[in-house]
DNA sequence: CGTCCGTTTCAGAAATTTCTGAAACTCAGA
DNA sequence: TCTGAGTTTCAGAAATTTCTGAAACGGACG
């Protein structure tokens, strides 16, 4: 399989952004190559079209895989893999997101809480920091939680809000609307 | 120097965290104690307290500067430079999605402007989504943009509301709000 | 059961990143 | 101008990550 100019340097990009966002070179092709085929693609297509071996092609499907970043498919009659991304950008922004709270926040949250857990260590600083510090990551996880309830649309109209959140909030301050609106 | 405990373990943790973030351990190591430190450290002082070497130190806190993360002060009569993190935790959580938004985004960004401007290459359906991805990608970072736009009271108050938010847009959107009130 | 088509695993090779110690550099004060 | 405390640079060493080819594995079908 052969990419048109398009194609090639597209993946590329995403092979370099790769680096930058703790995915490998490869994966980053490979998720590339998937994004702007029309059609699913298995194993053997992606190790053509971006001259890699088979196995790295397989570490990296096993790897988005692991992100939940890649779909899977079969056709009848034929026993391989084909892999898409989903057609709804959101869901693939959503999935991103999810997965690198999951990685990045997480385990960090839970170090906290165990540092915390100690008690009274004699680094009073030290243990306000680390408190203050979950503080705000519960906070953003939280918010994070909120805002994935919302349906696309929903997320689409209050991104597009833009300038007009920081005038809302001065409206609903005034009208006392948190304490009464809880939906 | 050397670490209380709950110091240790803080920066090792960071150390590892930082693989995941695209910042190396030494650096991850070096911002968690300056964050735990009330007073301002010196390269000696994260040298000995990290046991590293002086010159993976001065590659560390260069690396930090690139990415606003530390501050620099001064004593009179010494001309060391000491680091510090910024007291206000939101200050970093900007800079850091400031930060990452300019090596992450962005270049993409321009990437996919580059190549919606060769017009029709035979692949619409490559063309569409890239097209689609771009405006995704515009839309984040106005969003970004805008909250940015707030001060940290406000921010936190929108945080805050958490579960409200849908019911805000719904109520918002029965009062045709979003028309009339450009502030 | 054996074969075939396809996937996964794995150990070593290759590439990349990180870290070090030594040398070069900077600049304020004597 | 010289000295010396402090910082930066840099080439190679060490460590880590990525990639490959070969071998093991799996399970559908005759």
């Amino acid at each position: 399989m052969t990419l048109t100019p398009l194609q090639q340097d597209f993946v590329l990009h995403f092979g370099e952004m790769g680096s930058r966002w703790g995915i490998n070179r490869t994966v980053g092709q490979i998720y590339a190559l998937l994004f702007l085929s029309e059609e699913p693609l298995n194993a053997e297509a992606i190790t053509s079209a971006l001259s890699i071996s088979r196995s790295n092609t397989s570490m990296g499907l096993k790897e988005l895989q692991s992100w939940n970043l890649v779909r899977l498919r079969h056709r009848p009659g034929d026993r391989r893999d084909y892999f898409t991304t989903p057609d709804d950008l959101w869901e693939i922004v959503r999935t991103l997101i999810a997965e690198r709270r999951k990685r990045e926040i997480d385990p960090t949250l839970t170090t906290l809480r165990e540092l915390e857990m100690r008690g009274s260590t004699g680094d009073p600083y030290a243990e306000a920091r680390i408190a203050e510090l979950r503080e705000l990551i519960e906070m953003m996880t939280q918010f994070h939680d909120e805002m994935n309830r919302l349906e696309t649309e929903r997320l689409v109209q209050l991104m597009t809000m833009g300038r007009k959140l920081g005038g809302l909030l001065e409206k609903t301050n005034k009208m006392k609307f948190w304490g009464t609106n809880d939906t």
